[in-house]
DNA sequence: TGCCTATCTGGCAGTTAATGCCAGGTAGGC
DNA sequence: GCCTACCTGGCATTAACTGCCAGATAGGCA
């Protein structure tokens, strides 16, 4: 309800980022130094660390909200929907709602170019699966044998897996390829090669 | 050739080593900070970083001989072994090239529940896939399609992807169950499951 | 044996990310 | 117009690193 400092807060986040971002592009992410970003952007750097609690927040802080949709679109699939395909649903979801393919490609140059940003990305993304993996066990039934059943970790692992291929290649190739034909490529290399 | 320094560095190095994963052990990663390390293995801070680049390394350090072994392992399989065989054989050929499965099973420990260690974990494993792909595109053969081939990087991340799961349900389960076994049951729920 | 050189070691200062604390300011309710 | 709640900035501090320099130590060589 407080209209003004959500929006004035929105205001800022959105241009503490931009400014991020660019340094980031222009000089580099580790040449980049927090104290630098809060000057350009105008800000104190005590602020600047309760927006974005640390540096590598700057470009994959956005990740936690994409979780949560990934989890719900693939939680209200149909029942009858596949493990494989609710997945895919979901990262079709998310797809549409990240932002904008030149701003997309731009942090995933970023972030495969910058090992400790990589390393981060790939922890919000480990959690993105441990919440999947009880969504997907439900999807798949009772346990075959006895003994732990390792098959709903193993798929939401694999796909992540050639979701990461997908997009590393589709960043490779400057955003000209179809990523979601590239990770069709993927799977069927993976499920139905040899 | 210099035998006494070589000897006494790699002495120093295990000492520091167990102090470090004992510590760490103890009282948690990140509540042991690299003065009391340094302080408990009798050796300065600047020596113990001359050593060890980073605080994870003391952790993930060895990763990058193990990388190397495995990808000759990959390298020497015969030419008529599929891809999968080839990967499998390889990381057969680690499992017994590691440490003691209790000193393994410890490691585990720390890094599946450290997300900082788990992403550095993983960080390094993406290194052993980027030198293991083009090994694998070999064993492949030629592309099927036009466009940049997938299939090598997506089969390479599958496989990685399932000893990553196959790895923490066995350190989950005190490494009471075969990880062969659970890796097999991992690749089976991939590739033949629904 | 005694020196020389290459290498290792420790201490010290400095940088950067990140956190806690406190004083001062600003928006909105009464 | 005041009061309260929250936000903001500055200061101090910590922990991981890094560069620099002086001192020690091992091994080669005369």
């Amino acid at each position: 309800m407080t209209t003004l400092w959500d929006r004035s807060r929105q205001a800022a986040v959105q241009e503490i980022l931009d400014t991020a971002v660019r340094l980031f592009a222009e000089q580099g992410y580790e040449q980049t130094t927090i104290a630098q970003i809060a000057r350009e952007a105008g800000i104190s750097q005590r602020s600047l660390f309760r927006y974005f609690g640390t540096k590598e927040d700057l470009v994959c802080g956005d990740q936690d909200a994409l979780g949560e949709l990934l989890k719900q679109t693939v939680e209200q699939q149909p029942a009858d929907v596949s493990a494989w395909d609710a997945l895919r649903a979901g990262f079709e979801t998310i797809l549409t709602a990240n932002h904008t393919p030149e701003r997309v490609l731009e942090l995933s140059r970023l972030i495969f170019n910058t090992p400790s940003l990589h390393a981060r990305y790939i922890e919000k993304r480990l959690n993105w699966q441990a919440q999947l993996v009880p969504v997907i066990q439900a999807r798949l039934g009772a346990t075959p044998g006895q003994g732990p059943d390792p098959r709903a970790k193993a798929i939401v692992a694999t796909v992540f897996a050639c979701v990461d291929t997908a997009t590393e290649l589709w960043a490779e190739h400057e955003g000209r390829l179809d990523l979601a034909h590239l990770y069709d490529q993927c799977l069927t290399a993976v499920r139905d090669g040899d």
